[in-house]
DNA sequence: ATGCATTGATTACATCTGTAATAGTATTTG
DNA sequence: CAAATACTATTACAGATGTAATCAATGCAT
C-alpha cells in the first residue's frame, strides 16, 4: 500500500475533489487552509507522483495532476488499519467515543440507522 | 498533545493492559506478536518517557513504567483527528465503509443500536 | 534573438521513526 | 574481590517528513 503522508494527503483531498489540476490550481485551493510556499507544495507533489499517488499529463510544459488512487479505497484502508490499531478492529467503540463527546449529530445518527436497518437485511437474505 | 509513533504505540498497548511493568515485562509481553530486539523496545520506553507518554519508579536499579496519559484520552483524541482528515469529521461515513466490507458484525450492530438509543433518548431530555 | 519569468527536477536540512549497538554503572556470582 | 551480567543512557544510522531553496530548461516579452 502506497503510504501517503499528513501533508501529502491536503494535497490528495484538493486533488479529488477536483481534478486534473495544475500545481499552481493545487497551491492556489490549498492557499485558504495551509500556509505553504508553493515550492512546498510542488514538492508534495512530486513525492506523490513518485509514490504512485498521482499521475499527471503535460499541459504545454505544465503538469495537470489527477489522483491515481481512488480517494474511497484509500478512506477504507486507512479506517481499517486505524481501527484495527487503536480498537482491535471493532468500530462500535470509535462510535462510542464519538458518542460520548456529543459529536454525534442528528445526521450521523440517521445514517447509522440506516446502515443497521441495510445490515440486518442481508442477514436476512442468508 | 503527545505525538506516539506506531511502533511506540505498541509498547503503550502493553502498558494500558497492566501496569506498572519492568522493561522486560514489555519486552515479554510483545515477543508474540512483534519481533523486536530487547534494545528496541528499550528504546521505545526511554521515547516515551521522554515524551511524556510514560513514566516510572524505580524498583532497584530497574524501572517499572507506567502509562501517563489515559488509553480512553488517547483514543478520543485519535479518532477525532482521523475522522477530521479523512471524513471531514462524520463518524458515520467511516461506519458505513466497515458496513461495505463486511467488516460489522452482530455484536457492533448490538452496540451501536445501543449507543443510538441513548443518543435519542438524550435527545428527549434537552 | 535575448533576457526574464515560470515550471518541474534536484538538492537541502532538521526532526521523527524504526531498529539497534555501545557505553557507563550497579549488581550478582564465582 | 574480580568478573560477568543486567540495567538504563547515549549514540548510530538510514529512511520518511515538513518545509523550502536552487538548478535547469523552456517559453514569453521586448
Amino acid at each position: 500500500m502506497i503510504e501517503i503522508s499528513n501533508a501529502e494527503l491536503s494535497v490528495m483531498q484538493v486533488l479529488w475533489q477536483r481534478q486534473p489540476l495544475s500545481a499552481n490550481d493545487v497551491v492556489a485551493a490549498l492557499g485558504n487552509d495551509k500556509d505553504w510556499h508553493e515550492k512546498t507544495v510542488k514538492t508534495l507533489l512530486n513525492r506523490l507522483v513518485t509514490k504512485g499517488a498521482l499521475g499527471f499529463d503535460k499541459d504545454g510544459r505544465a503538469y495537470l495532476y489527477y489522483p491515481l488512487i481512488a480517494q474511497q479505497d484509500y478512506q477504507l484502508e486507512q479506517s481499517r488499519t486505524f481501527v484495527e490499531r487503536l480498537f482491535a478492529g471493532r468500530v462500535a467503540p470509535l462510535v462510542a467515543g464519538f458518542a460520548s463527546q456529543n459529536q454525534l449529530n442528528a445526521d450521523d445518527v440517521q445514517q447509522l440507522k440506516s446502515l443497521i436497518a441495510q445490515w440486518e437485511q442481508e442477514q436476512k437474505n442468508d
